[in-house]
DNA sequence: CCGGTTTTTGTGGATTTCCACAAATTAACC
DNA sequence: GGTTAATTTGTGGAAATCCACAAAAACCGG
């Protein structure tokens, strides 16, 4: 094929006459895709579409389960890799006919697809090539858009950080910015903070971006990227349970990191849900604050990513400059541990334990490998050596805080 | 019988001198104590006497088993009551002999006893009367001895308001004094509190007094009034288990104080059990908060005296100055909170009382009057709505606490 | 007042806890 | 090194919890 019979020369207004060009070479439906799966162009003369390009076109953006599907089945890893078309058979599953891919590059960088779908042909190899050659034409104009929506990115970031560090004080204030930029309400939003174990990289935060853009669990408001913090402002949609929402949104997105791009050690932490914008600030310091107990208490922890399921964590700050500055001392605690340390024995262990697993008897004498008698043992000798009593959740409570505080100032 | 008989004339040095021409004249061995039941003279020269006036003597104190038979058999309430000799029937339990007593009296207030053990001879009615006469020569006597004692009481006491008050810094001094004092050292020590439903009457008072005074479940090192209150220093025995001593004294010393003087209403609270003296006022400080407290909270903490049971509590009026400061909010108690109001439920008084009752379902559901599978379900509902995991010890504890936060606020 | 939802109570059975007692093992102290 | 005390494990039966399912009863909005 020589660039004589180039069918995509000429001058294009838009890509949406981009798109419909191609979709007249190649007589099937076109849809053009930015690199996280938005919109950006469609064919619009077709007479059929299968369920998932209706849905992509009604949302603007490629459905999530779709996106999943194509990423467990390797299209998506091939056309990341590599700038030949990719026949991707249907996947009736998630409403998708057969099609062919190709990615659009940028130097080393791929900035959107193109997608045709082989509704009642098939592509002949001649048709992949022209194909191909429609990628590197649509180049130029899609790195326009990508642009323009990078400078705006660039403002919605300033305004998220005046957010979070509480520079606009006034409810109405924050909504006409909000609503400037085009950013939706939402009835309440918490802020989600991933932490990685190294400060980012260009190519990490590309994909932790790719992956937010295609999350649809819940929408995000804001996103901005901090050393090794990645700091978003999300909107669970229900006002029934939106911490559920928010943690099964953190996890899958953790399992994301972990399959498409290996990448482990992503701690997290969300602070409360507010329905006012002033509480951004406070959320993110939260959200900050979750981080940093996980930090200390990585065990006893490590499923919690809310604020709110920080439970009694949430005032160790107070009650440890309290210890410090105040006379603090648990009588119980210190004769339990007096006693630890001359027998050689685990009481506080093993009282924590069993307040760690919910006083589940069983469950704690598995964690500590000892047989239930003897955690009952154990248990009658902490009443008898602390003085406490067992069926006082109120003194019980206070012991278990105890310990956990030595535990914090210890680690502080 | 005149006086012109009375065998008691002339001067005595001593009141051991008198006690033993009592002895002489009745012919059988004669013991005198104070108010309290203190020696405070016995005759020597005697070939018998029974287990419990040994004891007495031993310990210049009659044994607290023996006052006890004493009162419920309705010796001591006579001898309050009547200037008349009384006999007492023999009550082996105590290794109590057949004896006479006599009230000593000092206008209308008994200032001490006199006690002749029968014992192998029956007093006459003669010899009864000279036993009044007895009594009322030794009042003079006793009064004086009692005089000394209440001046020295008064230094005393001030010497505690000085160490409840933190007024005397170092250790070393306050040894010094307790010691110039005869106050014996202990190696712990606690302050102990009880309050009274109004402020104390003289006639009060000298119960109270009594009570302590005759109490030897422990050692009260220092004692003194306060509107109120009554302030003791207390120095349990054992190190193993003072709080447990603290609880029994003040458990006891309520009964007694309803059973003997029908006085009900005392509350109590002691601080926490220190080994140094200059935490005395630690101490006194933390007995007030455990009333204080008890105020508040009057069912919750009812058997609750000490400052180490009161578990949570300990920190609440720190908690609260943080929540009225800052913004402390808890969302899954809100919800709650305005589902209840909605509803017209009780989800978080359920919650409240399953932590009362240990998290034990039979009790809660008795104390709530519903079938422990309504308990059940409202648990579960309030998972839901709270979006809590009852699983998980630290996220309920963070509630409960919220809970009786929220109620000591309502009520601080 | 009706129809649907929420709440309460009931039943039964598998599982767990609780308790008391005892044997076996370990630690501690002359 | 031997003896006592402390700790761990085992056994068995009564009681309590947990769970699923279902029938009443109460509540609510139209």
């Amino acid at each position: 094929m020589s660039h004589y019979t180039d069918p995509f020369r000429g001058e294009f207004d838009s890509l949406e006459e981009f798109a419909d060009r191609v979709s007249d070479v190649l007589q099937c439906p076109v849809t053009i895709e930015d690199a996280n799966h938005r919109l950006i162009a469609y064919s619009a003369h077709d007479d059929y579409t299968d369920p998932a390009r209706t849905a992509t076109i009604i949302s603007r953006r490629v459905p999530e389960k779709v996106i999943n599907s194509l990423w467990k089945q390797g299209t998506i890893p091939a056309l990341l890799k590599s700038r030949e078309p990719v026949r991707v058979p249907p996947i009736p599953d998630v409403g998708l006919g057969s099609r062919v891919a190709v990615s659009i590059w940028k130097n080393d960088e791929v900035i959107g697809f193109i997608w045709v779908l082989e509704t009642n042909r098939t592509l002949s190899p001649e048709e992949m090539e022209w194909l191909k050659l429609a990628a590197k034409t649509a180049k130029n104009k899609v790195l326009q858009l990508y642009m323009r929506k990078n400078k705006k990115e660039e403002r919605v970031q300033e305004l998220f950080w005046k957010l979070l560090t509480g520079h606009i004080a006034t409810e109405d204030e924050i909504r006409a910015h909000l609503a400037a930029m085009q950013i939706p309400a939402a009835p309440q939003f918490a802020v989600v903070v991933f932490r990685f174990a190294a400060d980012l990289t260009v190519e990490m935060e590309r994909q932790i971006s790719y992956l937010l853009q295609t999350t649809q669990q819940l929408p995000l408001l804001l996103y901005t990227t901090d050393g090794r913090d990645v700091i978003l402002l999300a909107a669970p949609k229900t006002t029934d349970q939106p911490l559920k929402e928010l943690n099964g949104f953190i996890e899958s997105f953790a399992a994301k990191m972990k399959e498409r791009f290996h990448i482990h050690d992503v701690q997290c932490g969300f602070g409360g849900v507010y329905g006012a914008y002033r509480f951004i600030e406070k959320s993110y310091r939260e959200a900050l604050a979750v981080l940093a107990f996980k930090e200390k208490f990585g065990d006893e922890i490590r499923s919690v990513y809310g604020y709110a399921q920080l439970g009694i964590y949430q005032f160790f700050d107070f009650l440890l400059e309290q210890k410090r500055q105040g006379e603090w001392a648990n009588p119980a605690l210190e004769k339990l541990q007096s006693y630890d340390r001359k027998h050689h024995s685990d009481l506080v262990k093993t009282f924590e334990t069993f307040f760690d697993h919910n006083e589940n008897v069983q469950e704690t004498a598995d964690a500590l490998n000892v047989h239930p008698n003897t955690l009952a043992y154990r248990l009658k000798r902490i009443t008898d050596i602390a003085e406490i009593d067992m069926t006082d959740m109120n003194q019980k409570i206070k012991l278990y805080i105890d310990i956990k505080l030595a535990k914090y100032e210890a680690r502080g």
